[in-house]
DNA sequence: ATACTAAGTGTAGTTAGAACACTATAGAGG
DNA sequence: CCTCTATAGTGTTCTAACTACACTTAGTAT
């Protein structure tokens, strides 16, 4: 197919070997919820340049693949997460020409919002050292630009998390309300009024979320009512869109 | 440069050139205001593809420049407009394998916002047909995917009027309520109330205009207070960032 | 002078968010 | 069995911001 296009394209008298190309990557954000920390997944470089220190996973585009399918695909690699539940969405695209001291590389970043009952089980299916999760206020020196890009990316996931209901790709199908105040305290880094929070949940014009009839989590206290997020309602999602574009 | 990096790269055992390439480019979404109406400026094709219809300005990504440097260059080789004043914010990268039939073809969309005054100079410059503005809400059949990319800076400029000072980079330094106001009703496409937006644009806890002492615009009718934008308070411009990353 | 047109202002009702303290219900341990 | 403790769950008041709506003011044009 490229090569029916390079004809045609040649027909009409247009070079497309005129200019010297950048390489393309994608480079992914993958945050998720533990030990009650917000995390991101690293692996670390074997080879030059940054060999040993810490980077996003991610890797080239290939010439005939949607860029989405590219971050797609990376992310299936890199954590086993074939499915399209996971959140995935286009953050940005970093091409300073020193960025990589190879060649010319522009990447697209896209940032990834694992449930943590999810990364729970792939930490353990995961290979030795090469692959770990690390909180995001306590992370190592970063290959290339990633330091910024994971700085970007946890901008924006702020953001989205006041006007989206974003959260919830971050939590199972079914959670109390402590667990998803919690989830926000993480994210925003800082405490949040009980009352005040589950009445912004339950009871603003349109409701974000609803309880679980006769759900109830049991434990070592009190049990606490089981909510899941309201899909009906269909929220303004934002304009920064989805996983396409 | 580039030269120099191959080396180093072949140097340690990595070789660029192991896959094929696409190419990258920017096109730009530049907004204005003109005759009551929201514009978007477009160039008319001359070759093949998409011969005759019109498109966005843009080209292509040069091997050892920054991507918003392009957008910059192309900004200002399309209308002559070489300051960093005028607004410019990468918007969203479009790759879908498909959408350029030369040849694989990625692109980073900028939306750029020019001020009325600006663009009424320019129009007068530009020459003959090849180059118009178009009113967003009257567009003629684009080429390649560049209606999708409208629609998104629409998007995208709507959300960000609401919370960031965006608009004003749409007018000259020193405007009156009216003018405001319009401009808000133009690219909202509904009507405001007088004295609520000028509450919330004078009033709000920070305001975000103010009164320029005695200038007022004088006229066929009763004279305006012209105000102009606050600069000091530094409001949160909104996690999607400005120019470069 | 008078009419016309756009600029400019005041008020009451509604809604969303912040601050703050008390009650309820389970298991654990003596 | 009773008490302790930890977490779940609820009510009220205050303030800031947004909505709806109508009247007054100050210029030019005739």
């Amino acid at each position: 197919m490229t090569k029916h296009k390079e004809l045609e394209a040649a027909a009409a008298g247009y070079d497309a070997g005129r200019y010297p190309r950048p390489s393309v990557t994608v480079d992914l954000v993958i945050f998720t919820i533990g030990e009650g920390e917000l995390r991101v997944l690293l692996v670390q470089r074997g080879q030059w340049p940054f060999a040993g220190m810490w980077a996003l996973p991610g890797g080239f585009v290939h010439i005939d693949e949607a860029i989405h399918a590219a971050a797609r695909r990376e992310l299936s690699e890199e954590t086993g997460l074939a499915g399209s539940d996971i959140y995935l969405e286009q953050l940005y695209t970093f091409g300073e020409p020193d960025r990589d001291p190879r060649t010319r590389v522009i990447t697209v970043a896209y940032f990834a919002l694992v449930p943590a009952d999810v990364s729970r089980r792939l930490q353990s299916g995961s290979d030795a050292a090469a692959v770990r999760w690390f909180s995001v206020y306590d992370l190592p020196e970063l290959a290339f630009d990633h330091g910024k890009i994971i700085e970007v990316a946890l901008d924006r996931l702020r953001n989205k998390l006041d006007w989206t209901p974003i959260a919830f790709r971050l939590l199972p199908e079914q959670f109390t309300m402590t667990q998803l105040r919690n989830l926000y305290g993480i994210i925003l880094d800082r405490t949040l009024d009980k009352q005040n929070f589950s009445k912004r949940m339950l009871h603003s014009r349109t409701p974000v979320i609803e309880a679980v009839p006769n759900a109830r989590l049991t434990g070592a206290h009190r049990p606490a009512q089981l909510y899941r997020f309201v899909e009906e309602g269909r929220y303004e999602w934002g304009a920064t869109g989805g996983d396409g574009p």
